[in-house]
DNA sequence: GCTGTAAGACTTACAACGTAAGGGAGCCGA
DNA sequence: TCGGCTCCCTTACGTTGTAAGTCTTACAGC
């Protein structure tokens, strides 16, 4: 039913020719079909049978490559945020970085990042649910210490920002509700007896905005609203600490 | 090996008597079990077959009280949301909350809501996989929306309030790493190559607090100064609206 | 060209998962 | 006493990651 097992059992010379024209992998190659294939048909998608069938290969071939599966979690938010690198022009601190301009800079920094990660949504979910950072991410990170040092924060101030900041440093949020449909007036009733508050919250945002179904959540203004105020109030802890 | 096939194996006069004394299953009582399964073992361990052993019950039985295991976990997380109720002393909106005092009542209820959280530290893993909230954790936002409004919040600032502040709405902030352990003076030398930043930052930290291993990571203060932080900020925005 | 060797692809197989399908025990109303 | 309903048990299937072992192919040295 597979491209490839339909590939496998139709005009194909003799086995020996198959086998002939066999595929090169590479740990690259594996990561970068990995990534494709999670942007196409999402990460539950990403099986490593599934993956094997991309590259034209047996699940097990892989396992030449990369050790399990994880490594290949591991493997594709490496090359996301390779891709984020590229995006914000290198991890570097801006030259010209200084107690004036600091927040700017990372604003636009962690924007990039969050550009790029509406590009692979799964990515975050696979950060998430694993531990440490790869040294693409680490050194994502690093920029932005960077940045934040430039703008002659304390490495106690910078370390409670970040934690402040918290995944928005990767450039995204937790969504509350992907399941896209506006409430329905019936279901908003129902609410209602719930839920009050958040029904008439949700009553006059629908009102206002008709056409905003549930774009209304977590839009990239939502986004940049958190983050300012978050930004504002480190920036004034930092003017407090540059007092002293 | 488990309890129950030993248990089966052992001193168990016949198959009938056996049968006479079945155990009763009910809806709670799985959902209860399943609770403590997921504090003992974690979230992984939450196998049917699992929780059916600790019921006392083949695994196929569940089905007949909660349609699959996504029922399940949205039980699991109802549950929480019971306890957090009963902590925070209700969902509704503290009589006396206006403009001079609801950011502390919210402060309080979202502390308490992380309270109850800390104790079942799956929770979160299981709201961030899964969409809608429940019934209960659909009443806790409603009352920190109430508190907002009866703060004199518009709904337009409390909706945008409520995506900032995220999943701290819910008691918890994403980990960035529970691995445990401080940074080997080794790794740190490692580190400094790849993200100098970073490593100065770790390195001054564990000089200062030599203690605190890696508890200097998502500690109560970290939560409470990003908390702030951003309680701060939409005060600053209630006032402006409060002046127009 | 021939052959030995190592790299890497393939095959087979397993344990664990969620769960569909159906069997049968026990209880309850008639 | 009996029919039927509830609800637990048994069996089995498809999917997952991956351990173990076989076989092919590319290439080095002769």
């Amino acid at each position: 039913m597979s491209s490839r097992s339909a590939e496998r059992a139709g005009a194909q010379p003799t086995r020996r020719a198959a086998r002939t024209e066999r595929t090169r992998l590479s740990r690259d190659g594996v990561l970068q079909t990995a990534v494709r294939l999670a942007d196409r048909d999402g990460l539950d998608a990403l099986t490593m049978r599934a993956l094997a069938d991309d590259l034209g290969v047996e699940a097990m071939s892989i396992y030449h490559h990369l050790p399990n599966k994880n490594a290949i979690l591991d493997g594709v938010v490496e090359v996301v945020f390779a891709e984020v690198e590229s995006e914000v022009g290198g991890f570097g601190v801006p030259p010209t970085t200084d107690a004036a301009n600091w927040a700017p800079a990372l604003r636009e920094r962690i924007l990039g990042a969050r550009r790029v990660l509406l590009r692979h949504p799964w990515a975050p979910w696979i950060m998430n649910a694993r531990g440490a950072p790869g040294p693409n991410a680490m050194r994502h990170i690093d920029g932005v210490v960077g940045i934040m040092r430039a703008g002659g924060m304390s490495f106690d101030l910078i370390h409670h920002s970040l934690h402040a900041i918290g995944s928005r440093v990767y450039g995204y949020v937790q969504e509350l509700s992907d399941d896209g449909d506006a409430p329905a007036p019936a279901q908003l009733e129902q609410l209602a007896g719930l839920a009050p508050n958040l029904a008439a919250m949700l009553a006059e945002v629908a009102h206002d905005d008709p056409d905003s179904t549930l774009g209304w959540c977590d839009d990239q203004t939502e986004f940049e609203f958190g983050l300012d105020l978050l930004l504002e109030g480190i920036e004034r802890r930092r003017a407090a600490e540059a007092r002293d």
